[in-house]
DNA sequence: CTAAAACCTGACCAATTGGTCAAAATTAAT
DNA sequence: ATTAATTTTGACCAATTGGTCAGGTTTTAG
């Protein structure tokens, strides 16, 4: 049963006992989230059929109703796992580290993390650019706080003469898009680069190219890599 | 007629005389084309109705299907003029001109772009994310090798010492992530913002974010409004 | 072992969807 | 003015969709 949750892990219905009481449900709703996630990735919110999504996830659509009620539930709770993904990155940048060596790591992450989870990132970025429907209150609630908090490490570390002064939200949004892209336009990347799907390789030059763009963005120095 | 069609000129089949043979057929198609823009940037592909669309385009939903026979068929035209405008964005980069100056140009105006015509960037967003099913020759031809010419000038730049080696792929991939993202991600960016919707002032903040990391990422001075 | 709780699912349904069509209305050409 | 070509559209259809439900099976607790 875990050919699909070992290979990516969706954190809280997972890994837990093979037995005992609610193991079944905690499969299976393991089961349906992950089938989920691919579904509205590939296929957007009204593209994705609940009879799809059963499918995928070896189970008849009846029993997909009876762990979510409705789809609009389903994908709140796809949802819910990626922004809970998201707020939990930022957590490298503190104001007493190296802010270039810390950006760098951050980046890398985030770069990674394209590579691991392309689809939490499309279906975040598809509900984004539906105009964040099922999503309002994370984005001025949580996130914006959360940049608001982060922000002021930046504004620590331009105080200590660590770096030049830089709007942290544009900064963000830079970092956030390129990192992102490389899930996102995975498709066009490749096409580009002439091959079907990207090497990790490509991922690592990619990485490097948004880490040596925004140190310098930064006024902060690019040590390795950058000759 | 025209109150859709001069807000956002389609190209193609817009501001030709009001009378004579045709004028109705092209009257009516820039007007559906105009409501299938902004309705496949909604609620994407599958999400868009034809009945949706025709009702924005103030045409019972028979007319739709008379002009574009097929969804298909209509999608793959808003498709085109998309595609179209892409391509035609990067003239500014040849040989002989300024590499600071032409990047930052070229920057600037794909960010003018995502004011402008955030829907057009929605659509082909939606479509990448999705696996570019009805745009896989553009992306292998087309798109393709405008990269590899463009990558010409670039190296060329770089042959007469303008500027300093970088993979012209990824210097693309973060210019275009980073600018069609406060197209695609407008809610997010305005939301951090702490605006409901993202002024034009927010907008050449961003630019100017954009085109600082760039330039100095790529070994150019960072001329004005850096300091 | 037994009863309750949890789980399963085929069959079904009302609503929506992309698409068709034939008859009517309008516009263009002679 | 007459004919031909184009345009319009209400009515209709088969397929798909999200969701329900009743009656079943399995799991769990005492």
């Amino acid at each position: 049963m875990s050919e699909t949750a070992t290979k990516e892990n969706l954190g809280k219905e997972v890994e837990k006992e093979e037995t005992g009481p609610g193991h079944i449900r905690l499969r299976n709703r393991a089961l349906i989230l992950q089938a989920a996630e691919e579904v509205f990735a590939e296929q957007g919110y009204r593209g994705a059929t609940t009879a799809a999504i059963a499918e995928r996830a070896g189970l008849p659509k009846a029993n997909v109703h009876y762990y979510f009620g409705t789809k609009e539930t389903l994908y709140r709770a796809v949802l819910d796992d990626i922004l809970a993904l998201w707020l939990g990155e930022l957590d490298r940048l503190t104001e007493d580290s190296d802010p270039a060596e810390a950006l760098a790591d951050y980046i890398k992450a985030k770069v990674v993390h394209s590579r691991e989870r392309p689809l939490a990132s499309r279906v975040y970025a598809n509900e984004m650019i539906r105009g964040a429907k099922h999503t309002g209150d994370f984005l001025k609630n949580d996130l914006k706080s959360l940049v608001k908090r982060k922000s002021r490490v930046l504004e620590s570390w331009v105080a200590q003469g660590k770096m030049e002064p830089i709007d942290p939200v544009h900064l963000f949004s830079v970092i956030w898009a390129a990192t992102q892209h490389y899930a996102d336009f995975e498709v066009q990347v490749a096409a580009l680069v002439g091959r079907r799907q990207m090497t990790a390789r490509d991922f690592d030059e990619a990485a490097d190219t948004i880490v040596r763009m925004v140190l310098r963005g930064c006024g902060l120095h690019y040590g390795k890599a950058a000759e």
